[in-house]
Parts: structure tokens; C-alpha cells; sequence
DNA sequence: ACACGACCTGGACAACTGTCCAAGACATCT
DNA sequence: AGATGTCTTGGACAGTTGTCCAGGTCGTGT
């Protein structure tokens, strides 16, 4: 027998074998994968075990449920997700208080999200956002997400010299999910003719507000 | 026997019993209620026909399959928003002309959105963009929709004199969306102490182009 | 009144789901 | 080598799913 009396479920105390926490990884990695790629309700333990080339009954046995699976899935993607934001403000916050180079940075950043490689996490994430607008629990998973592209849009807006970061920030970030949702759901397609760098440029000369007459 | 020999279904040529259309219409309102109230994988045959008070096996009847009944399901939806979307456009459009009046209009929208009876519609529609992202048929459904918010934000933005109306038309859409999807993940938290009305108005500044200096 | 056909639905079916368990595989210590 | 415990997994279980069909119901024309 394995673990406690309540459940099914992977040592109580110290864990023995590594080799157990590395396949406990694997699945995680897989039902990340899973979301991202054929939604939430595609995550079944018989899928996740066999998209991770293990036996059926591995994921009972890892974790005390399906919800609990798919939590903690959910929970690995955004501190990957979080630690990958912390990267780009380096070239977003400190470095660049050029709007050139942030738009520069931003677009290709978007476009890094549309790669097949990016889609998966982002599109998990949209997921994330829908059931935490219908279950109250999901809510904190997405809290420090949030909490992140928040922090990193306001320093850019600070880098760039925004009147009011607070607001300018939420309107950058807001503005980008919308753009990034749209993208994907178009399937890539273009922006009614005009290119995502210029769209890009145009909000954030909106929202620094234009430095006198430009043009 | 009834249909096609195709599959079991409703008439083939003339409906005589208008009583059926009202029946499908029934289900259909149920999925549509299912979709924006639990998500896409809640509409199950029994779950629909249960929602609209009527035996199991009418979603069958009635529908060919499962996802032609979904499929129905969200054009009905969309073409019904699109309609409410041209009775917003007058108040967008041609009334007003004044930025004030259309941070109100604007705001006034969104928050009837985050209305229970809005946000069915409105989850509705995020799930249908997230399908989109991934199974391509899902894109037409979705294109008659954007076309109409588009437009409608396109036309606003003409009428305040912004000078690109298509790039902020786009970027006005993009942001609202952002910020609808932001309300609804957080349970209608505010957003970091300020207000929706301030942030909509931000944002409209912004894209129409700050008239030289104000403040 | 009666028959006829379109309309409707209870129930059945195979396929799938989450979860559990008893038996096997394995490492480690004596 | 053998015993002892943990780790692993094939298989079973009840419940749910999409779909179908045989028979029942009901309005209509005669």
C-alpha cells in the first residue's frame, strides 16, 4: 500500500525514489501541454498518462484527483510563466526608456507567444482566465500571474515616462491581452491591413502620451 | 420514422409543426445559457435537454449531432450580439461626438456586461475565441462578430477625430476586450484602486490623440 | 370515425470517464 | 539469500457520455 489512508497517493513523509519525482514532473509537463493544446476537459488521466509514455493507473496514483492534477498543473505553468516575465523587464524596465526599442520589444515578444512552442502556455493561460471568472478558486493561481504582467507593464510605463503608470500599465496590459487573443483566434491573420508593430506603436504613444506635436 | 435516412432529424422539406421550432429554439437557448454558465463541455445531450424542460432524446432529434447543436448554438449567439451591437452604435456613433459622452456609453456597456444576464453572453464569447484559436471551423462563426465590433469601434473612434481610425479602432476592441476578460477573472475587482470610468477614459484620450496640451 | 403518416421519446448500446485495489516488481537491510 | 517494506500497475467498478431505434402519440384529411 502507498500513502496515507485517505487516498491513493505518493509517500507521506520523506521521498525515497527521485525517479518518482521527476515522472510526477512528466505528468504535470503533459496535462500542461494537454490544456493548452485541446482545452481543459481534454486533461483525462488515461490522456495525460499516455501523452506522457507512462502506465494509466500513474496518475491516480501521483496525485489524490483529477482537480488536483490539473491545479497543480496550472500552478507550474504560471511559476514558469512568472519567472519568464521577470526576464523580459530587464528589456523592458531598466535598459530601453526608448519607446522605439519597447515597441520593438513588445511586438516580439507577441509574436515569440504566437509560435507553436508559445501557444500552448498561452492560450492554457486564457483557459486559467475563464475559470477563474466562473470558479472563485481558480482566482488565486492567477493572482501572481497577474500580479507580474502588472508589475512589468507599470516599469515599462515608468521607463517610458507615462503621466499615470497605474492606469497607462492596466491599459497596456489589458490592451495586449486583447491583442494576442485576437491574433489567435484569427488564426495570425493581420490586422485589417496594418502590421502588429505599428498597432503596437500606436498604443504606446497613446498611452504615454504624445510628446507634444509629433507629426 | 422521422428525417433523412441519413440520420434521425427534424423535416426534411416544409416544418408543418411550428410548435418543433419553438422546441429547438428552446434548446438552443439552453445551450447557449450552458456554454457562457459552465463552458463548452458542459453541453451534453441530457444536460440541454434538461435545462429546457423536455425529454433526453430531443437534443437528437433535433440536432444531427452534438457539435452541430453547439455550432447552431453559438451563430445563434453571435448574430443576436451583432444585432445589439448596431443599436449600440447609434449611441456610439453618430449622437455623440464628445469623448465625455462616449466614456459613459462606454462604460455603461461594459458594466452591463459584467450583469449575470450579460455575463453568459460574454463567456459565451471568450470560449468561442478560444475554439477558434484551435479548430479553425470555429473562425467564421467568429468572423461575422468581429466584424461588427470592429466596425462599431471603428466608427466611434471616427466620430471623436482620431486620426488613424482603423489602428485605434483596432486597439480600442483589443483593450476593451483585455479589460472585460481582467473584470471577469477577478470576481469584479476593482482595478488597483481606480476606477473603470477613469480607465476607460484614459484609454479614449490616448487613441484619439490628445488634443495638444490639456491638463 | 378512422386510418395514415409525421412527430416524439423511453430505453438500450458501446465507448469512455474517475477512482480504487490487490497483486506483482523492486530496492534495501540483515 | 531471504525477508520486509515501498513503489508500481493491470484490471475492475460504477457512473456518464453520444447516438440510435422500435414503438407510442397526435393532428389532419377523408
Amino acid at each position: 500500500m502507498a500513502g496515507p489512508p485517505t487516498a491513493t497517493r505518493a509517500p507521506t513523509r520523506g521521498r525515497r525514489d527521485p525517479r518518482g519525482e521527476l515522472r510526477r514532473a512528466e505528468l504535470l509537463e503533459a496535462a500542461i501541454h494537454l490544456i493548452g493544446d485541446q482545452g481543459l476537459d481534454a486533461v483525462t488521466h488515461r490522456a495525460v498518462a499516455a501523452a506522457a509514455g507512462v502506465p494509466a493507473a500513474s496518475t491516480s496514483y501521483y496525485f489524490r484527483s483529477k482537480d488536483e492534477l490539473i491545479d497543480e498543473a496550472l500552478r507550474t505553468l504560471a511559476e514558469r510563466e512568472i519567472e519568464r516575465l521577470r526576464e523580459r523587464r530587464v528589456a523592458l524596465g531598466a535598459g530601453a526608456a526608448d519607446l522605439e526599442a519597447t515597441t520593438a520589444a513588445l511586438t516580439d515578444w507577441i509574436e515569440e507567444q504566437l509560435t507553436p512552442a508559445g501557444r500552448v502556455a498561452m492560450l492554457a493561460q486564457y483557459q486559467l482566465q475563464l475559470e477563474a471568472a466562473r470558479r472563485p478558486e481558480a482566482r488565486d493561481i492567477l493572482a501572481a500571474w497577474k500580479e507580474g504582467t502588472d508589475d512589468l507593464a507599470e516599469t515599462a510605463m515608468r521607463a517610458l515616462g507615462a503621466t499615470d503608470v497605474e492606469t497607462s500599465g492596466i491599459l497596456l496590459v489589458c490592451a495586449i491581452d486583447g491583442l494576442r487573443l485576437r491574433l489567435m483566434a484569427s488564426g495570425h491573420a493581420p490586422l485589417r491591413g496594418t502590421e502588429l508593430r505599428a498597432v503596437v506603436h500606436a498604443l504606446l504613444v497613446g498611452l504615454v502620451g504624445e510628446p507634444a506635436a509629433k507629426r
